[in-house]
DNA sequence: AAGACGTGGAG
DNA sequence: TCTCCAAGTCT
């Protein structure tokens, strides 16, 4: 059961060519955590400064629990994925009041913690508490589905890599695992492999039968739905208005210029009355200052952004327990707003707005 | 069970 | 410019 020469080959090849990053050669499992929670569907270079920036404000995971989402969501701010965030400080909160700031080694307990799922609980015991178990990210599938020549993404087929990955983990669990991850990034790509610098090829299938990049067979993804969308910018005297996105949603407690989905973004109308029900606001829409498409992984967004005055008579905004903020333009690197805000904000400075 | 959920980089 | 992907989880 336990395959001591794939072991070896991957700890030498591991012990060879690991690459050096922030996370490694530590054993702190709130660090290996936050790494984790960081790395998911987001590049390693990505990832790096945002999780040196974290550990220099928050050291512990009492520091995270101690916190709040508006300083956490700004540093986060950027990075995507926000719900990792809002996940990871409550888990840290929950540990801080039910586990007495100790995150648990038991596989059942971790993983009912929210944000994290199969692939962390198994990255975190094997990595952190040195436990032999199997954790699956995209790197270990792929190379997994070549190893065994396996195309079709089945259950019955992933259960076969667990299967077999366990094999592979009896020593050194964390490493292995590790091993199997920098392999996947820099020789069993997607969509290239370098099968003479595996340590795995001998025994592989896909390499034997001779087309490793046609296993495992990739889904067609649909093509992005597009979406229009109004902005503006609302000044009242020096101060321009922005809104907090509610928790739970996409994009949750972040911050933005107000803006709305239409069918068509030039006809002003709709923003107008929005803004009149959501924040008891009555606007003055001026000229259209410009545009910028932005793409999330699910649509694409082309957004008109409009020059507005506040001529509300009365200052009452406290509609629909909607936040708002009017802030000077010099206060914005104080709140964190999604990818989107800072074009439009690009698009201001370049238009001397 | 399929779709929602962000962003930047590679080709 | 466009498409696909990169250490997944939640609903």
């Amino acid at each position: 059961m336990y395959n001591t020469n794939i072991n070896n080959s991957l700890l030498l090849w591991y012990d060879k060519h690991k690459r050096q990053l922030p996370w490694r050669d530590i054993n702190d499992p709130y660090k290996i955590w936050l790494s984790e929670v960081m790395l998911q569907q987001t590049q390693v270079n990505t990832v790096v400064p945002y999780y040196k920036k974290w550990i220099k404000n928050y050291p512990t995971l009492l520091s995270v629990a101690e916190s709040n989402m508006d300083d956490l969501l700004k540093l986060w701010e950027g990075l995507g994925y926000y719900s990792r965030c809002r996940n990871f400080f409550k888990a840290c909160q929950i540990i801080k009041n039910d586990y007495c700031g100790i995150i648990p080694s038991n596989i059942n307990e971790f993983n009912s913690l929210p944000g994290v799922g199969p692939y962390i609980s198994g990255a975190v015991m094997s990595i952190a508490f040195n436990k032999s178990v199997p954790a699956i990210d995209g790197n270990i599938s792929r190379i997994m589905f070549r190893y065994l020549g396996l195309r079709n993404k089945t259950k019955h087929n992933k259960k076969r890599i667990i299967s077999k990955l366990i094999t592979f983990i009896k020593l050194r669990p964390g490493d292995i695992i590790q091993s199997l991850m920098d392999l996947g990034s820099s020789i069993c790509k997607s969509y290239s492999v370098k099968c003479g610098e595996c340590p795995l090829s001998h025994s592989c299938k896909a390499f034997l039968h001779g087309f490793p990049l046609k296993y495992p067979i990739q889904k067609n993804k649909k093509s992005l739905p597009k979406k229009n969308i109004i902005a503006g910018f609302v000044q009242k005297n020096d101060k321009m208005l922005i809104v907090k996105r509610k928790d739970g949603g996409a994009l949750g407690g972040l911050w933005e210029l107000p803006m709305i989905i239409v069918s068509d973004n030039s006809n002003t109308s709709l923003f107008k009355t929005s803004l009149k029900n959501k924040y008891n606001l009555n606007l003055k829409i001026n000229n259209k200052i410009g545009d910028i498409i932005h793409s999330f992984s699910h649509y694409r967004m082309n957004i008109a952004i409009f020059n507005c005055e506040n001529v509300s008579t009365r200052i009452d905004y406290s509609s629909n327990n909607n936040i708002i903020k009017w802030i000077n333009r010099k206060e914005i690197d104080n709140y964190a707003f999604h990818k989107a805000n800072h074009k439009l904000f690009e698009l201001l400075e370049k238009n001397n707005v």
